[in-house]
DNA sequence: TTTTTTGTTGACCGAGCGGTCATAAATCAA
DNA sequence: TTGATTTATGACCGCTCGGTCAACAAAAAA
């Protein structure tokens, strides 16, 4: 076993729980008073094990962005049909943004595009994580739809970055929306209606 | 003339500098110490003058959602045709969007988008603004939509409701994308290209 | 048991925040 | 000139922020 005293709770649980608070507050909204209360750990603690407050909010972002795109392969995994495949990815993004375990009233929208508002644009670091991250989403979006024109070639009629960049906005779009109250039920009929219109 | 010592300012020039400063950082990004460079004011008079930090914003968000109406109505009147129009007016907006004449290196993006993400969330009097304007905007944006459903009727296939909807979604979606630096052509481009999927 | 190593704790720090207020300055009315 | 009225000023206040650090606790190694 390793040298000195134990960790007396798993920082894989501490950065989910920084996550959470991150994602309902925003940087700036969260200070580290509140990520002492959600995740149990004294500020000294948290200092040692994730360096300074930027640091932490990085490492919950990446690790919000990776489970996302996890769940994502899954779900492309389980679907045969490309087309399903990219309505349920997407339709469960929505959902992600819906979810709001912390008992707070609002909706979150989703932490990635409320750190593209509130904190991308003062920080390269965090700009560069969102834009890697989005790449590599963009890049499993792709081949997806690259099946589906293959299947059915008429079905497509725009190349596939002019698809892909309208399902991008039109899903940071509802983000925002639905941060704002808009009832899921009502965004999924406009994502239901922009995927029609794109022809998915 | 009124008794009492004169106003060093104009209080509508300083609201616009205000303005200026909570558009580029956003409400809890500004702090009064930045207004107060901005604008040329000392905080005694400023707090004077609007009351407190939150007033000063929702003062300053009004004049800016105002402002941006009226142009919106001056291009719909310059505008016959009424494609021509909504086209103009939505270009428009992504120009407005693009600006930053702060000097700063990053894109503004629309500030009652910013708002959204990252003030409205947690006031409610900043979201009834924000949601009382916006039903302003849809309204004359509806209006426009129905001139075209009446002058060509098999133009439009979808509900003025669905229009409009996917046309907010992917403004707001354009928005942050400008905000994170994307290709002020490139938002055109992308802007372009769902009118015309909407058949506009 | 003693030493070494690592993790935990909370008091403490300087800085910046929004907001207040007594005072000074500038105008008009008398 | 004097007093009333309004605006301008900046020192000041209490608070919260991110961040530090020396003392303490718990385990393995000696």
């Amino acid at each position: 076993m390793t040298v000195g005293r134990p960790r007396k709770i798993d920082p894989d649980i501490i950065l989910e729980n920084a996550m959470q608070v991150f994602w309902e507050k925003g940087y700036e909204g969260s200070s580290m008073a509140d990520i002492m209360r959600a995740t149990g750990m004294h500020k000294g603690s948290l200092y040692q094990t994730f360096g300074d407050k930027k640091s932490l909010f990085m490492a919950a972002l990446e690790r919000y962005l990776d489970g996302m795109f996890v769940e994502q392969q899954q779900i492309i995994k389980t679907h045969d049909d490309p087309t399903a495949a990219i309505r349920a990815v997407l339709f469960h993004l929505l959902e992600y943004a819906h979810i709001n375990d912390q008992g707070g009233q609002q909706q979150r929208g989703c932490m990635a595009v409320n750190s593209l508002v509130d904190s991308a644009p003062y920080d390269d670091d965090i700009c560069q994580l969102l834009e890697q991250k989005k790449q590599r989403m963009i890049g499993s979006m792709v081949q997806v739809i690259e099946q589906i024109q293959a299947a059915n070639p008429q079905q497509l009629t725009r190349p596939v970055e002019v698809v892909t960049a309208l399902i991008g906005v039109a899903m940071e779009g509802l983000s925002i929306e639905m941060k704002n109250n808009m009832d899921p039920d009502m965004a999924k009929a406009v994502l239901d209606q922009q995927l029609q219109l794109l022809g998915i």
